[in-house]
RNA sequence: GGCCCCGUCGUCUAGCGGCCUAGGACAUCGCCCUCUCAAGGCGAAGACACGGAUUCGAAUUCCGUCGGGGCCA
């Protein structure tokens, strides 16, 4: 703590996020990003995003394009990287090859780097061999000191040569932020790769170039990193490059407490627009896993988050993802959400679902703002409006039979429903007040209680037997709809006497 | 296999030597409200992995064991 708050002052933060585009942005890496973006926001510094497309097999410009959608629609930014460009550029990996090369070969005349011919099948070999004689199966330096003869052996057979660090003696200690020192013994670390035959840097050559050069002062990343972290290290110091401060924040698992997985269900931060989630309850429910400002509190404003989030209090624990509460804490989002928000999406999920047109009239867009506002008490993600009130926009509708044969076979519900619906067709205007008084004063008439009524005439317009108070959807539905429905619940039920 | 990280209610966590008969949130259960369901209110149940050591005193410090995860191939 005293150590950050004493270096933050002499160099503006600068951190980054580094995505592989080989998928979508993943739950994971969306936390990452949030802690970046939060850090750097807190301390006025910058972010920089970067695309670490070196692995050509796997990455793809779509996975760079959807990344950036779901980064933006979580509703956070970028100060350099692509699209906003920056000094510091280029942003893509890709487009960084002549620098790793430099770099590398710079490594090379300093005596930190060599060549190391094995082809990976002798380095199989020589693994499996380690094995047997229940030797550490790590690379065993054999390329260090090549002769001259053996080299040109070598080249003359063609093989071209990686590029390999040479680990020095001697221990390697990570300050971590949020997990204090770590301390490496370099002998169990093996001279390992920089740059692979085919020109392409590794990973960990990679990001020490990048970080180095784009002049990164914190490195938030998760847990998994934390054992390359000490290679890292040494090439920083190999190539006479400061060290950024590192922070390791623990990975998020899934419920069996292995790495989340598409396993556990959706992992992807599209997959959660999509099921009608809002980006303001992913932040808060993505922030909450493995940070806690107190005792107390669970929400909290975007401003709020800004202002008051520090490493130091970030947790060491591994967490598990929790479904359960994201869905509590969407719907206490959507509670809190204007409704004219919660219209435009509610729309999107309605028309997708074929309830309304894809041009919504005017009647269709007060009639899904009502819906909207009966509803939003009660669902949890945008989804369930398609799920809680298809019935509003169509007849036909899903019938629980439980429901029915719970409460509409109950004797009285014929009479009832004929005497309904003389009644409602006469009322004007047609609203909840007025249903109310026709239904309360036709239980009261005839000796029953209000809910003897509700429940069939709930079965017989919903379909099912909870729904938002009978009134207001009664109001909604209009009276055309209500006699309708009540109308076929009387055929049904002569058909099924019959 | 080697190395590294982690270990408080089912889950996320507060706790940084006495304020702890361990607090909050989600989930669960009960009650209230009520036309059902939600929301809301009130309440219940529920955890310091284990064993040593340090200390007047340990969830908090140290060591070991066990358990989980990750990295290296």
């Amino acid at each position: 703590m005293t150590r950050f708050e004493g270096s933050s002052i002499m160099s503006k933060v600068r951190v980054r996020f580094a995505p592989s585009p080989t998928g979508y942005l993943h739950i994971g890496g969306a936390r990452t990003m949030l802690f970046n973006w939060l850090f750097a926001r807190h301390h006025g510094g910058s972010l920089i995003l970067r695309i670490e497309d070196t692995d050509v097999e796997r990455s793809t410009d779509a996975s760079t394009d959807a990344i950036i959608e779901s980064i933006k629609w979580l509703g956070l930014d970028w100060d350099e990287g692509p699209i906003v460009g920056g000094e510091y550029g280029p942003y893509f990996q890709s487009e960084r090859l002549d620098i790793y090369r430099e770099y590398a070969e710079r490594l090379l005349k300093s005596g930190h780097a060599y060549r190391c011919y094995c082809t990976p099948e002798e380095l199989s070999e020589a693994r499996e061999a380690a094995m047997k004689a229940g030797k550490p199966p790590g690379y065993t330096g054999r390329c260090r000191q090549l002769s001259l003869e053996m080299i040109r052996a070598y080249e003359a057979q063609g093989r071209k040569p990686a590029l390999r660090f040479k680990v020095p003696e001697g221990e390697t200690v990570v300050n971590d932020i949020v997990r204090g020192d770590v301390v490496f013994q370099n002998e169990h670390i093996d001279d390992f790769v920089i740059l692979k035959s085919d020109g392409y840097p590794t990973y960990n050559f990679a990001v020490v170039i990048d970080d180095a050069l784009m002049k990164i002062t914190d490195v938030i990343r998760a847990d998994e990193h934390l054992p390359n972290t000490p290679k890292q290290i040494m090439m920083y110091k190999a190539l006479g490059f400061e060290l950024p401060r590192f922070a390791h924040v623990s990975m998020i698992l899934g419920k069996d407490k292995t790495k989340l997985s598409k396993r556990h269900g959706a992992t992807s931060v599209t997959q959660y627009r999509d099921d009608g989630y809002l980006p303001e309850a992913l932040i808060n429910y993505l922030v909450l896993l493995g940070w806690a400002y107190d005792a107390e509190q669970q929400i909290f404003s975007r401003e709020e988050l800004i202002q008051k989030f520090t490493l130091d209090k970030v947790s060491k624990n591994p967490a598990i993802f929790d479904p359960d509460k994201l869905l509590w804490m969407n719907g206490h989002y959507i509670r809190e959400q204007d409704n004219e928000v919660l219209v435009d999406l509610a729309i999107d999920h309605l028309r997708k679902a074929g309830l309304v047109s894809e041009e919504p009239s005017n009647e269709e867009l007060s009639k899904v703002r009502a819906v909207v506002s009966i509803l939003k008490e009660r669902i949890r993600t945008m989804g369930d409006i398609v799920s809680q009130g298809d019935f509003f926009f169509t007849d036909e509708f899903a019938v629980d039979d439980e429901a029915i044969s719970k409460f509409l076979t109950r004797d009285y519900v014929p009479e009832t429903f004929e005497a309904l619906k003389a009644r409602l067709e006469a009322a004007s205007p047609f609203n909840r007040q007025a249903v109310e008084e026709v239904i309360r004063g036709y239980a009261k008439e005839v000796g029953r209680k209000a809910g003897e009524v509700i429940h069939p005439l709930r079965v017989a317009l919903t379909g099912r037997s909870v729904s938002p108070g009978i009134f207001e959807v009664m109001e909604i539905l209009g009276k055309d709809a209500c006699c309708r429905r009540i109308d076929s619940a009387l055929k049904k039920l002569a058909r099924l006497d019959a």
